[in-house]
DNA sequence: CGTCTTTGACCAGCGC
DNA sequence: GCGCTGGTCAAAGACG
């Protein structure tokens, strides 16, 4: 019951500044210096999920890191990225105005590691196989 | 005690 | 050049 569609808006924002250590904050408040904008070309994936909850587990851990209402959208928007270091994938989801059931999660690059949920419900599997394997 | 959520402020791009 | 909108950060509080 989901619709699955490749967002390819065009919209990359912000020039890298990675690499220049100059600290910006000189009014007082020395904090988000500039630090963000990558332009690594993440794909991006628009999940439409119809569900009463907010956040379905995927089977990731999600750190909510933002929450802000949009214009065309009564309800406010959620930004959540995966707690990996290794891993920076950023989802947000938003519900629909016109139906709060609907839930559009939109996912932002892709996991270079594998669940940690699925991992310990397959951990005891793994260790079967590689236990068969042997012989 | 460790982890995560909440919330306000700030920054950068775009439109006018 | 200014204002708006969207996106992000970081400190404190909540929760097990």
């Amino acid at each position: 019951m989901f619709l699955m569609e490749e967002s390819h808006q065009g919209r990359r924002r912000g020039g890298e500044d990675e690499g220049s250590s100059g600290v910006v904050g000189a009014t007082g408040k020395e904090k988000a210096a500039g630090r963000r904008g990558k332009k690594a070309a993440r794909p991006r994936f628009a999940l439409q999920t119809r569900s009463a909850n907010d956040i379905l587990d995927d089977g990731y851990r999600w750190r909510k890191y933002g929450q802000k209402a949009v214009k065309n959208n009564v309800h406010p928007r959620s930004y959540y990225r995966c707690t990996h270091h290794t891993c920076n994938v950023k989802k947000q989801v938003q519900r629909l105005s016109m139906d709060t059931t609907v839930v559009v999660t939109t996912y932002e690059g892709v996991h270079n590691h594998p669940c940690e949920k699925l991992m310990e419900a397959l951990s005891p599997l793994l260790k079967q196989i590689q236990f068969l394997t042997r012989f």
